[in-house]
DNA sequence: TGTTACTATCCGAATTTCGGATAGATGAAG
DNA sequence: CTTCATCTATCCGAAATTCGGATAGTAACA
């Protein structure tokens, strides 16, 4: 193997151009570079790309197969080159985020596709879990940046920023006693279960109003029981409007009810690290995605 | 972009081996090669790899970050090297294969998987359709070879050489008149409809012994005509046993009834077209598998 | 037949590549 | 603490390669 990359350049911009001449116009080289070059990739291949009786070079047989492999060594080479040279002036070249799995995938989704656009040469590893499983990862390096619901409870050395709120709403199962009231009251709640976000150990629980109550570690299933009349709860408003739990769950506005209806959202990330433009840009979509 | 693959290749084993020296060793080029390739490339991707300061270089942040990156590519650059020289001596290196949809594919999975193993640099392009679509394919030059059950007719530029032979089998449907006795005559398979084959175009069509017929250009559909009790016919073994049919159709010998039971089946190519010892490879091992 | 545009080859200057030698540094061993 | 082995960076001169220009041969075209 002792063909170079400018060989593999010679010979596919050569190829698309049909002339060695205008090849070498392209590519700012004397036409005999091209031409030897092209001649050093035959000997070194031990193939002969080009017939070269007619007036102009014609594709061999295995020339022409040998000329999509070749654009895409050389397309590999260059993107190899184009992310060094990101990484070079960004000093970054992947981003770990991991995020709550109880946020709202439409918005997240679309940040991704925005990243990808401005930032296609940054590798995305996208995890995700419970609220601990975000302060932990991102704790324990695992990620750069979470994505998460406020907790009460964070790992000694991360940082939690709020981005927004989301709101919080009331649900509670068709066949629930309280479905045959339009408006509940404190009192009937407290009267009844409810079910209450803790973490995955169990501590680190959200405020039960209702003395009889259950601590669950995840909106889902939380809204999942309810969906089978456990219970009522308070939950995120995307998440009880999922396509999953719309159809089976009664909603009950509760502003005047809570004070603590608006569930922090924000972004975790370790002591001390230094976000670079990219994270900084990341937090700033996501700030204006939470906002609308 | 100025860096060479032999540079990445320094980059990488340096990487692996854990010191410049020891890759150098390997490489079998001096020390001072190795330490200046990985300087170079340093230079002009604008990245430190290596931290020096202890006392064997240790891959940096971001170099580390490259490295798989820089592995990918040397990868694809040695795919690409011997797939070349495989090129070199085989003079082919994707072969074109098309062939009759009637044909059992447990036979031709089997060779596609040997093939793989045998010549892994070459592409293999698989296509099927009718048995005019194979002789067509290779004709025009969509496919090198084509695999088929003979024909009458055939396209000027193509040659058939026979491979072997499938056996024929008679079918009808389990509420046909003839279902009730256990052998059949001629004479009785006369008095009924016969299911025959043909070209697509209609013409090319086997032998019809009863006066009383339908051409159709596929089996597949000839077996679906069979099961419904619309006539019998002469199919070949494999699709009568298929998983489709078994359970749907009768099937009775007829070995003494008919001459033309077996089918030939064989290869197609193109007048002249002298075969490179890939093709003739697989053409033995087809014969092999038929003749099982 | 002349013109134009192409390719292969040759050539000398400039550059790069190559291995060896050297010097400084580091960690292990005594 | 000293010695030793082993590492890396750098320097060096010879050798090889690369580079663009010049030249010659050739195919298409008017």
């Amino acid at each position: 193997m002792n063909w170079t990359v400018d060989q593999l350049q010679a010979f596919v911009t050569a190829a698309h151009l049909g002339s060695f001449s205008s090849a070498a116009r392209q590519l700012n080289k004397a036409q005999s570079r091209v031409s030897s070059a092209i001649a050093n990739l035959e000997i070194d291949l031990g193939i002969e790309l080009f017939d070269r009786t007619p007036r102009y070079p014609v594709l061999t047989e295995l020339g022409a197969q040998m000329l999509p492999e070749a654009e895409f060594v050389l397309a590999q080479c260059q993107r190899f080159d184009s992310r060094a040279q990101f990484a070079a002036k960004h000093d970054v070249i992947s981003l770990r985020i991991t995020m709550d799995e109880a946020l709202p995938i439409e918005t997240t989704s679309t940040i991704f596709t925005l990243f990808g656009q401005k930032f296609p040469h940054v590798n995305l590893v996208i995890t995700s879990g419970s609220r601990d499983d975000v302060a932990n990862a991102v704790a324990k390096k695992r990620a750069d940046i979470g994505l998460m619901l406020s907790s009460t409870v964070l790992p000694m050395d991360v940082e939690f920023e709020s981005l927004g709120y989301f709101k919080k709403i009331l649900i509670f199962g068709m066949s629930h006693p309280l479905a045959k009231f339009e408006t509940v009251s404190r009192t009937q709640l407290q009267g009844h279960r409810q079910l209450v976000l803790c973490n995955r150990s169990g501590e680190g629980r959200e405020d039960a109003f209702s003395p009889n109550h259950w601590y669950i570690d995840s909106y889902y299933v939380i809204c999942d029981l309810a969906v089978q009349n456990q219970g009522w709860a308070m939950v995120p408003e995307h998440i009880a409007d999922s396509n999953w739990f719309a159809k089976h769950i009664h909603v009950r506005s509760c502003d005047q009810m809570f004070s603590g209806t608006m569930l922090e959202v924000g972004v975790v990330k370790r002591n001390g690290h230094s976000m670079g433009h990219i994270e900084k840009w990341f937090i700033e979509q996501l700030k204006d995605l939470i906002a609308k």
